[in-house]
DNA sequence: CTGTATCCGACGTGATACTG
DNA sequence: CAGTATCACGTCGGATACAG
């Protein structure tokens, strides 16, 4: 029901600065870029592999919060979009590190400035949160 | 070209390309905007109201793809971070006006960004989600 | 150490019908 | 026109156990 097929075959990918919203059938593509950042893990992944390659269980007990599952899971979508890169050292114990390939660094940028952004005005937005609910609430 | 024109409290934000994780209990609220942009819907709507106000039925044939519901609730989550204004007309029949505050068309700047990111290097994570599939499917 | 498989609850999403 | 309520379904996410 859903239209998977998408096809951008957008010749100008110079496109100006304006809307990045000319088809509707590009938005889905993007979309799905857009989830994958919106994702629970994916953005902190990103983020402790900006230093360098990292381990699994390194990874895992620097967020510490995610599940061997989720790391795993996410960790493989990351590698499915090209963003990390997984290398297995076939030693005993087996050692496999992750690192941020170059377009993932790319992707690391435009986030850490939404993230620059979230942070900076989160009192802003917590603020405004506190207000909806109490007026949503009390009323 | 990216917006790092932001007003920041801190002055170091834009300096060092440390990452922005000074602590985690800052980073769940990060990753709570994060997840808004994350959704589904919500950059969708958020770019149809940078033209300008927008009624509910408006915004629903615009983005076509979303249910009723599914505008509701994303037009309550963006009202609620403060991010959309809702103004109701009392006339009949009744007429809303979604609108994007200071804070909202803030956040699009960066979102934009990331949009534009996205827009741009669609082909290289869609090859490589084909070259992963393959790999993975076939080997 | 680095995964995979399975179960299970929670939540997001959509379709439909109904109200003001 | 704008919004709510309910149900049904699929996926997400976590815990655990197991395997290479």
């Amino acid at each position: 029901m859903r239209p998977e097929h998408i096809d951008v075959t957008a010749p100008e990918v110079t496109a100006p600065p304006r809307r990045p919203s000319p088809d509707h059938s590009d938005c889905r593509a993007v979309a799905s870029v857009l989830a994958r950042v919106g994702d629970k893990w994916s953005v902190f992944v990103i983020m402790m592999l900006i230093d360098g390659p990292k381990r699994f269980n390194e990874l895992k007990r620097m967020i510490s919060g995610i599940s061997q599952r989720m790391l795993t899971l996410t960790l493989r979508g990351l590698e499915r979009d090209g963003l990390v890169t997984r290398t297995i050292f076939p030693t005993i114990p087996p050692r496999v590190d992750y690192e941020l390939t170059d377009l993932g660094r790319g992707l690391a940028e435009p986030v850490k400035a939404l993230g620059n952004w979230a942070f900076t005005h989160l009192p802003a937005i917590e603020g405004a949160r506190k207000q909806f609910d109490k007026r949503n609430g009390a009323d």
